[in-house]
DNA sequence: TTCCAGAATC
DNA sequence: GATTCGGGAA
């Protein structure tokens, strides 16, 4: 098809030097790459992945540390969980699969914090394999290119992974790699969700959004997220910085961090459950495993 | 205010 | 299908 001939030809002219675009880079680092991806921005998720390589250069190595450690090398990348399920993922891989991450996508999918998304991702980037990768880039692409929709609305897992493996070549893993590549980078970097550069866009000549005079998008929206500042999520955020920078902490710590005393303990509750906190009044808390 | 290479769970 | 889950930058 010409849109994904277009696109994948776009992309090997104007692909950015990103880490784990280098030659050799491992299937682990990769793997890494993307859980830290979810939800974060590549220009903060690059320093931290350097350092996160150089310690723990196999999931060997991270699945012989403590979670604990995990989650205060996270430090503040947000969603502190993907650091507990990266290295729960680490310790499977370890396991069940001799140390080497699997390039299937079924048993990607079995590992902890890796979904739709990051098991097509991990297989498609660290081995090649011509499955279809979808993120919010390439959904917006395909809604503008494809549907002639101005945004995707929300995430509809097996209608947009249809819609990619339409565009993705038979029996050329090459090219399907570069198509999957270059619709998010296509997406992050010209068909933007504010201000799309259509001027520049390499597929202007084949975009049905285009063809239509740029329609004002009309259908539903993905839902917004709630205001962060006075947010759980904050108070969370609060208590895990405390529990990363000290071995222990005491309750009667706990309270001086946040004034309202029932969100503080909603939170720390659910830190306990999730297993990014243990401990209880009496003994103080600290992060697992440590 | 919005958005960000999503996943897990309600 | 709708909610929850960090934090930072534009």
């Amino acid at each position: 098809m010409e849109l994904s001939s277009t696109i994948a030809a776009w992309y090997r002219e104007n692909a950015r030097d990103l880490p784990w675009r280098r030659p050799g880079f491992s299937p682990w680092g990769v793997l890494v790459s993307e859980i830290m991806l979810q939800q974060t921005p590549v220009a903060r998720v690059i320093p931290r992945l350097e350092q996160w390589l150089a310690r723990w250069p196999t999931p060997d190595a991270l699945a012989a540390d403590s979670p604990a450690e995990a989650v205060r090398a996270w430090d503040r990348l947000g969603y502190p969980r993907r650091a507990l399920n990266l290295h729960a993922a680490a310790t499977a891989i370890a396991e069940r699969h001799d140390g080497e991450v699997p390039a299937d996508v079924d048993a990607l999918l079995a590992l902890p914090g890796i979904g739709d998304y990051t098991a097509r991702a991990v297989a498609c980037f660290a081995f090649r394999m011509p499955v279809p990768v979808v993120d919010v880039n390439t959904r917006r692409v395909i809604a503008r290119a494809v549907h002639g929709q101005g945004a995707a609305g929300p995430a509809r897992t097996r209608p947009d992974l249809a819609a990619m493996a339409a565009l993705l070549p038979d029996g050329d893993a090459e090219t399907a790699h570069d198509v999957n590549a270059g619709a998010m980078e296509l997406g992050q970097t010209i068909c933007t969700a504010r201000a799309p550069e259509c001027d520049a866009c390499p597929i202007a000549e084949l975009c049905a959004w285009r063809a239509a005079g740029y329609p004002v998008y009309d259908g539903p929206l993905a839902p917004r997220q709630a205001r962060f500042e006075g947010s759980d999520r904050q108070v969370r955020g609060i208590i895990m910085r405390a529990l990363r920078s000290a071995e222990s902490v005491s309750h009667d710590e706990v309270e001086t961090l946040w004034p309202d005393a029932v969100q503080r303990e909603r939170a720390l509750a659910g830190l306990l459950a999730d297993g990014l906190a243990v401990g209880d009044p009496e003994t103080g808390y600290r992060l697992p495993g440590a």
